[in-house]
DNA sequence: CGTCTGGATCCTGGATCCAAAAAGAGGAGA
DNA sequence: TCTCCTCTTTTTGGATCCAGGATCCAGACG
């Protein structure tokens, strides 16, 4: 018989045997379902407005279901996909209203963070910051679009780093990673991309003279740049529905 | 034998039936489960750093331990609980970093959407603002936490609710969320409800008037005011672990 | 010939079951 | 008597199974 349990809450962690404790990614298996099905999408696996079958995924990686689901709500926050109640998740089908209304966001979010930190990068972030660039100038070349993303994430997280607010940083992280991510979508032309290398180069240079201002502005500029491009290229979707060809069998 | 599907992906829904589509609450469990917890949290059912136990959930809504989970996943997007990987779900038993963190990020975001959204209000929009606000009144002099929590969120939703961006509403309603929250568990004193409550007053007043600048100005001070009596109340945790009693037999 | 309705099929959401891991308790040794 | 180790219990995470519902296709009717 299972005892009713006396107290209503576990005593608060007495002893901090906890060996694991952050320390080496025991990756739970959802998570290692979100990461692959994260680089599945990115890389194109899906197309807009498509629905992702559960078990299809499931079995493309060996595992069951469940953790495909915790997966799959794990990239609803992240933007990566959206729910529908009784349809199952998909992704999003309208980029170009999301990434309107993403960058006014993440510029405002990013000047206020912008502002307080980068007079307080340190020499050695300065360092990592130009490691991540030249890094991220190799994977633009070699068109690795996973590893660029990532890296130009890197760069504006060690670029909003010491804001002193961590939870800023974070949410800067979970929209620039959208954005990232819907840009990706809108348009792989590479011009936009050596464009934003260009940028990243300026702001590197603009904080080596300690010249914040400066530094401030070009990190708008590159935002500002990508929006207009992006609305340039997709002023209204011409197709309201593009009338893809049915499967043929 | 479940023949190979000839098409990677569906056609993309060529008839538009869909007669649920965002009509009814056909919430399936595990949103009602959230709804349920969000209200036991809220009222106080646990305390900083516990953890939830899933299965207790689970009996006591009458339902199995899965849609609990999804809730709980739910819950963790909306910064109710934070996951711990092989743990589970627990309460955040650092509030006070948290609201200091997220005060900022919430007067930045505001401030942007206000100034877009203020001029556009239409009379019905102020008319709504002086029904909730009423609303709220009653709320608070009865007492009824998670109502009051609610019609402050709508309070808030309404007056950027024009600024022409649906995902800048969409982050500040999840990020006013949870800071009404952490403030519900901070300082649960009616005191300073029952300054917020003016300043709403004023915040309508000066829409009346049309005088924007002067709202928005209100609606700063309305942040900051919490902001400041929390940082007074709070200055430093004083015992790092409280050390509770252990439970006795 | 187009449209609507009914049934078959497929897929998601929920329930139940099993394994693994962490917490808790008790005993042995210093 | 205190500490460390081991064994038990509890709880989460994952797998499998079942039911409800949505889509899709075919046939009937206007």
């Amino acid at each position: 018989m299972p005892k009713v349990r006396p107290a209503p809450t576990r005593p608060p962690r007495p002893k901090p045997s906890r060996p694991w404790a952050e320390i080496g990614p025991v990756a739970t298996v959802a998570e290692r379902a979100a990461e692959a099905l994260r680089e599945k999408i990115l890389g194109g696996a899906f197309e807009p407005g498509e629905f992702i079958r559960q078990d299809d995924v499931a079995r493309g990686l060996g595992v069951s279901r469940m953790p495909v689901r915790e997966a799959l709500m794990i990239l609803t926050n992240e933007g990566f996909v959206t729910r529908v109640p009784r349809r199952g998740f998909q992704i999003p089908d309208r980029p170009v209203r999301a990434l309107v209304d993403l960058y006014p966001i993440l510029t405002v979010l990013e000047r206020h963070a912008g502002k307080a930190s980068l007079s307080e990068l340190t020499p050695a972030d300065l360092a990592h910051l130009q490691r991540t660039n030249t890094a991220m100038h190799q994977a633009v070349r070699a068109a690795e679009a996973a590893r660029t993303l990532g890296l130009n994430l890197e760069f504006h997280r060690i670029l909003a780093s010491r804001c002193g607010n961590a939870r800023l940083v974070e949410l800067l992280e979970q929209l620039g990673r959208e954005v990232l991510q819907l840009e990706f979508w809108s348009f792989a032309n590479p011009t936009h991309r050596a464009i934003a290398d260009q940028e990243h180069d300026g702001i590197i240079a603009a904080l080596l003279r300690r010249d914040f201002a400066e530094a401030l502005r070009r990190m708008e500029a590159n935002r500002l740049l990508a929006y207009d491009a992006f609305r340039k290229q997709f002023e209204e979707p011409p197709a309201p529905r593009p009338r893809r060809a049915a499967k043929r069998k």
